[in-house]
RNA sequence: GCUCGGAUGGUGGAAUUGGUAGACACGCCGGACUUAAAAUCCUGUGCCUGUAUGGGCGUGCGGGUUCAAGUCCCGCUCCGAGUACCA
């Protein structure tokens, strides 16, 4: 009987789901492992090749771990909160549940137009969905021409994964989103308290507040004033709200954001890319608003040291670490002169720091090299120190980079811009006068605003000296600086006083040491993190457990939560420019309205990916996010598996999260992820057509012969090349057929590459088959082809990434309906390493289902389903090529080498082949090692084999035993001066000399000794001999 | 610019601690079966050279260490990813 992978993969999902296989409860009998994917968020387009990819990898390392006797959790849900439902919403009316539930359980597609009913995964009709059928949209979805959305749910369950599936979460369902309220409400209810490292309560701070005031505190804060508790006590409601706001990890407050006009919202700032918006590529300004933040930055330091406690790539790690931006170094206040130009007021350093600026720097080892200082143009004292005489300068430069936006000062680095104040301030060690700039290439945001200038240590200070011809001192021994900066640290320091002499090293920490003594500054350490923007000006998110009262922003209850998203009838900012949710009424919010009113703004995406993988551990509990008795067991996901894009968003987040939920006790880890493993992008082969576009000069009504007119291959080259050959000659004899006589010499031909959808283009020829084109697709349909000779329309091709705008999708559902999920499953992972991006080809999926219809055969299965196989003992070679693969197969799922383990089984099954092994013994235990990879026929042969359905699952993973793979003698491969020349077969258990012996009297080896006598012999036991003539 | 990866046949890739470079698969060449094609099976396949046993060359480039280098060290080239005036 033939290998029919649709019906055994068809009754192996079936029997999956109707017997909860995969279902998993807290066995404490058992060691426990956590494996975990990085869910998706469920799109409209669905699910394409490069998505599966991780997932499966993990698939087979759960697997592999449940017959390694672990208790397995490996759960699956969707990230269902976000942009794209909502932009969608927008345009169509629909509302973001409907097309969240569509993208995920899927349903029919009724006339092309409004899809109104959902169905089941077996294409049954589950129920009508609440549609306005008022509401005129029309939903297209190129990737399907029948009438029915797959949906998320079912495109995964075609692969086969083992999920806990009663597992699953939504981050948009009310049960889940309760919990990311609840533990916003905890962020709200906490600050940050240095001396005990850890988040306390503000009940706390309140208590200290009353007794000391805040003088005494030791808290991550942005409180600059100082008082008493007597001040504290008389401060009202509002007043002392603020100074807390100041205080609580979560937290409102005027804050420069990124705001896009375009999506009406603000982004966080790795939500920006080059300046315009991550998801669209919109615009983005900088705009001050009142906005929830996240104090991420008390956990600066916590975030940087965990790193060293996982296992995770080092470039995830030295991204996260740049993004940290941890520098040390110290403050120092310069004073500023206040004498007339050309006289010395001769004040001395450490009178009157009260005006002095404040920099910092890294380099205190550098401070006698300082010859001039640089203020952001935007420095709170800009204005008050310029002179008269420069007050139009430096108001005019101002202007010129408040106009300037981020993304222009980021494109004019090379440009050096920068305007002297007329203000002077003095050099804290020398007493010397040193001039007051601003300049737009030292920062607002950044450190204090200012920089001390050192242009011999600095190439920046460098480039601002030599273009206005500033001073440049050189104070380190032996080093030319004539034609740019010294940057490096190991050159000594000259011409500085106390510290001539000394390494950068010893210098700094001296200069510090004087800098404290002085009361000039403190040795300080810098984070380039800043707070994360928490709220969006969005619908489709959760709601703020908030509202207010006289403007004072309010916790809701516990027992109130969650506060529902409510309806509103329009996704739009209201006319006043306020959230969408602001055009709620009071009768949308339901009995939860409280106050004066609801706050008005939404969650950002990554709030409830912060905390996903915990809720899975315990997702019906109703009373907990997760019951501390559950997480304890599951503890930190064991393997995390998932794209390096969200090295510097979600992953950063939920690391701060899981800290803080640690820090108030109710978990017991502080880092969620232990290992992550990302995977690879999986590009796509783009198609082209060549759009052919006509200029001409003074020809006038150049007549074409058909709306668009696409070139094939040949044509193209031409053109591009500037070649006028037979090619050209037939467009011009085309153009000439509807226009008659032209001069030609005044047209001008060039082409624009068009992306076709890959379905039309033959793989292998990169023929379009017109065909096969959308007979809608009105573009083609008033087009006319020039093809080749052949009369072949000929495609250009190209790898990029797998996008639905670029028409290069594949899906996984063509490719199961063709070979067979477990042909999928093991061809995605042949490709190449995990790790590394590849592009998608089919071109090799033959060879994997070959593989798989070749592993049938030894099964010897006659017409009636039975398997023919032998009881006896194995044999020998048998019970060698078992081992050798058990070992191999252990050796290489342990470093997730999952490419490799393909081939293993692959010349296993070869040899099996060519020794005509159709032993029980042998092929049970190759079941039970290929069934994480290819799960459903092993386990339609497991049962052939006559064990019972299912339990392949929980079975044991053969133990290796070398016994098997002892041979009586070894080919030792000989070479000459280490060129390998010839193999001589010797005992296994010959010495290293006998081994040589036996080498140099051969008569084979003798031939290429040539009568001379080695130098040397190199005997690597069990290796490799290698002879030095 | 800086940081982190990478470069191996016609293609995807293998070689885990320095020890037979090219496993496995695709593709291609030849053969079997067939009226024929598809499918399947068998053989060969790094390049150059030779009828052949063989010989020479060969892991981006140039050096080095070593009995032995794809692997280690030094200096480059190119490609990819991240980041970018962070004082």
């Amino acid at each position: 009987m033939e290998y029919n992978f649709r019906d055994i993969e068809n009754n192996w999902r079936k029997f999956w789901a109707e017997n909860k296989t995969f279902k998993v409860t807290e066995d404490t009998s058992k060691p426990k492992y956590y494996v975990l994917d990085m869910f998706p968020y469920p799109s409209g387009a669905g699910l394409h090749v490069g998505h599966p990819l991780g997932y499966i990898a993990s698939d087979i390392y759960a697997r592999y771990k449940r017959l390694q006797g672990f208790n397995v959790l490996h759960p699956m849900g969707y990230d269902s909160f976000g942009l794209p439902a909502e932009q969608y919403a927008i345009q169509t009316g629909l509302h973001p549940k409907i097309t969240t539930s569509i993208n995920i359980d899927g349903c029919l597609d009724v006339n092309g137009k409004i899809k109104s009913q959902f169905v089941n995964i077996d294409g049954s009709i589950k129920e009508e969905a609440l549609i306005d059928k008022s509401i005129s949209c029309t939903i297209k979805d190129e990737n399907y021409q029948d009438n029915i959305i797959k949906g998320y749910r079912n495109q995964l369950d075609k692969i086969g994964f083992s999920y806990d599936w009663d597992r699953e979460v939504r981050t948009s369902s009310p049960e889940y989103y309760k919990w990311t309220q609840w533990i916003f409400k905890q962020l709200f209810d906490c600050y940050y308290d240095n001396t005990s490292n850890k988040a306390e309560r503000i009940s706390k701070l309140v208590e200290a507040f009353e007794v000391n005031g805040n003088a005494e505190v030791n808290a991550v804060s942005d409180c600059e004033t100082t008082f008493s508790a007597a001040e504290w006590k008389s401060f009202d409601a509002r007043k002392k709200e603020e100074i807390l706001q100041e205080y609580r990890l979560a937290y409102l407050a005027d804050s420069w954001v990124n705001w896009c006009p375009a999506l009406g919202t603000v982004l966080a700032n790795d939500e920006v890319v080059n300046g315009v918006s991550e998801r669209g590529g919109h615009p983005v300004e900088q705009k001050l608003m009142r906005q929830w933040s996240m104090r991420i930055k008390a956990y600066a330091e916590r975030l940087l040291t965990g790193l060293e406690t996982v296992d995770w790539t080092d470039s995830i790690k030295d991204q996260q670490r740049n993004w940290i931006g941890k520098s040390q170094g110290c403050s120092l206040f310069f004073p500023l002169w206040s004498g007339n130009e050309g006289e010395d007021n001769g004040s001395t350093a450490t009178e009157a720091l009260e005006g002095a600026i404040e920099v910092f720097t890294t380099r205190p080892d550098t401070v006698y090299g300082v010859s001039f200082m640089v203020l952001a143009p935007e420095h709170p004292f800009v204005d008050q120190i310029t002179t008269a005489e420069y007050a139009e300068g430096v108001a005019n430069y101002k202007k010129e980079a408040s106009l300037k936006s981020e993304r222009d000062r980021q494109a004019d680095v090379k440009n050096i811009t920068g305007q002297f104040t007329g203000a002077f301030a003095i050099h804290p060690f020398t007493g010397e006068k040193v001039q007051i700039w601003i300049g737009d290439y030292v920062l607002a945001s950044y450190g204090t605003g200012a920089v001390m200038a050192v242009p011999c240590g600095d190439q920046r200070d460098y480039d601002f000296a030599k273009h206005f011809n500033l001073e440049i001192k050189n104070i380190f021994a032996d080093v030319d600086i004539s034609e740019a900066a010294y940057t490096e640290k190991d050159a000594i320091i000259a011409n500085s006083d106390f510290l001539n002499g000394l390494d950068a090293k010893t210098a700094m920490k001296k200069a510090i040491e004087a800098i404290e003594a002085k009361g000039l500054g403190k040795g300080k350490t810098n984070y380039r993190l800043r707070d994360a923007v928490f709220s969006r000006q969005r619908y489709w998110g959760e709601p703020f457990p908030v509202y207010f009262e006289n403007e004072l922003p309010k916790l809701v209850n516990d027992d109130q939560l969650p506060i529902r998203l409510p309806e509103v009838y329009k996704y739009l900012p209201t006319e006043a420019g306020e959230p969408p949710l602001a055009r709620a009424t009071k009768e949308a919010w339901k009995e939860q309205f409280q106050g004066d009113r609801m706050d008005y703004n939404t969650m950002p995406g990554w709030a409830g990916s912060s905390w996903y993988f915990l809720r899975y551990m315990d997702p019906k509990n109703e009373a907990e996010f997760v019951s501390k008795e559950k997480a304890d067991y599951w503890k930190q996901v064991d393997l995390y598996i998932g794209g390096s894009e969200h090295a510097t968003g979600h992953l950063l987040y939920a690391r701060f999260w899981t800290k803080f939920l640690f820090d108030q006790g109710y978990i017991s880890f502080d880092e969620p992820f232990a290992k992550m493993i990302n995977q690879g992008m999986i590009l796509g082969n783009s198609r082209f057509a060549y759009r052919l576009h006509i200029g001409s000069v003074g020809i006038e009504n150049l007549k074409l012969p058909a709306r668009f007119i696409y070139v094939s291959k040949s044509y193209r080259n031409e053109i591009v090349n500037g070649i006028k050959g037979e090619y050209t000659e037939k467009i011009n004899q085309l153009i000439q057929s509807v226009n008659g006589e032209l001069d030609f010499s005044k047209i001008t031909y060039f082409v624009n590459q068009v992306h076709v959808n890959i379905n039309y283009v033959d793989g292998e020829t990169l023929n379009i088959d017109l065909a096969k084109t959308d007979p809608y697709h009105s573009e083609f349909n008033e087009s006319i082809f020039l093809n080749e000779k052949d009369e072949s329309y000929l495609c250009g091709s190209e790898v990029e990434k797998m996008s639905k705008s670029k028409l290069n999708v594949q899906t996984p559902d063509e490719l199961v309906e063709k070979f067979g999920a477990d042909t999928l499953r093991m061809y995605e992972m042949f490709l190449g390493p995990l790790e590394q991006s590849k592009p998608w080809d089919t071109k090799g999926i033959n060879g994997v289902h070959n593989f798989l219809r070749k592993l049938w055969r030894l099964f010897n299965i006659d017409e009636y389903g039975q398997a023919h196989v032998s009881a006896e003992p194995a044999s020998k070679d048998s019970l060698k090529t078992l081992h050798r693969t058990i070992k191999k197969m252990t050796d290489d799922l342990d470093r997730f080498s999952f490419n490799t383990g393909v081939s293993n089984f692959m010349i296993c099954v070869n040899e099996l082949t060519d020794q005509k092994c159709n032993n029980k013994h042998i092929l049970h235990e190759l079941l039970i090692m290929l069934s994480p990879y290819a799960p459903h026929i092993c386990e339609e042969l497991w049962v052939k084999l006559g064990n019972e359905a299912g339990t392949i699952n929980f079975a044991s993973f053969p133990k290796f035993d070398e016994s098997h793979l002892v041979e009586a003698n070894i080919a030792y491969p000989v070479s000459f001066n280490g060129k390998m020349r010839l193999k001589i077969e010797l005992p296994t258990a010959f010495t290293p000399k006998e081994v040589e012996e036996a080498v140099l009297s051969n008569a084979d080896a003798q031939k290429y000794l040539e009568g001379k006598t080695p130098k040397k012999v190199i005997v690597v036991p069990g290796k490799i001999v290698n002879i030095v003539l």
